[in-house]
DNA sequence: CTAATATATGAATAAATAATCATATGAAGA
DNA sequence: TCTTCATATGATTATTTATTCATATATTAG
């Protein structure tokens, strides 16, 4: 027996199932767009119409209604319409948690 | 003056520089692959070398050795030669944090 | 009803990326 | 030294994906 099975038995204790792999890199994967992580954060201070989010962002309506549906898919962010404009907010306690974490992350270098 | 404005102006108070939003999506993009998520979560119960690693996720050798370098160039793990093995670390420990915050999000469902 | 405004969405394209294959490097033992 | 085991890495390929363009849908004003 090797040094590296012992090891193998050790770690494999804590492997969550392939399902849940799956669920979190897609959610992680959500954020892995420097587009959709300025949205989440725009949104973490209110909700938002499109429009707002476009001015903000200095993208194309297409690009960002593209993202939203992304984020919408993925539950992050809910909608609703009022009039012509639709409303974007943030759907997740964790959504802001998430970033906090990674910007203290990033803050350390 | 427009409703959105208004709300612009708000927004724009948080938004984190150009720079500071690449790094962050950089880093979720990293934990936004299955495999790389994988290895990052085996190596939180400890180091493994190569090879134990690659039995662990059923891969071959070069997929994991290609993502340890993904996963080293993004400074979340280190690595030591002993031997003829060489053994990767945790670097950061915000890993842990970002990934339990992830968990938390998806067992939620 | 028609025009104008806000948003959504399908198709196309360019760029990024994960795995594979082949091969190189490096250490240890015979 | 020669071989073997462990790891690294460049090139290639298939897939994914972010944006753009064109167009569709929906709401309101006139």
């Amino acid at each position: 027996m090797h040094d590296h099975e012992v090891e193998v038995r050790i770690a494999s204790k804590e492997i969550p199932s392939d399902e849940r792999i799956e669920r979190m890199s897609r959610l992680y994967k959500v954020f892995g767009d420097p587009t959709r992580l300025r949205v989440l954060m725009l949104l973490s201070s209110g909700r938002l119409c499109v429009k707002a989010i476009c001015e903000l962002l200095e993208m194309s309506q297409s690009a960002v209604s593209h993202q939203l549906k992304n984020l919408k898919d993925n539950r992050l962010v809910g909608c609703e319409r009022s009039g012509k404009e639709v409303f974007y907010f943030l759907l997740d306690d964790h959504v802001g948690k998430i970033i906090s974490q990674g910007r203290e992350h990033v803050e350390e270098e």
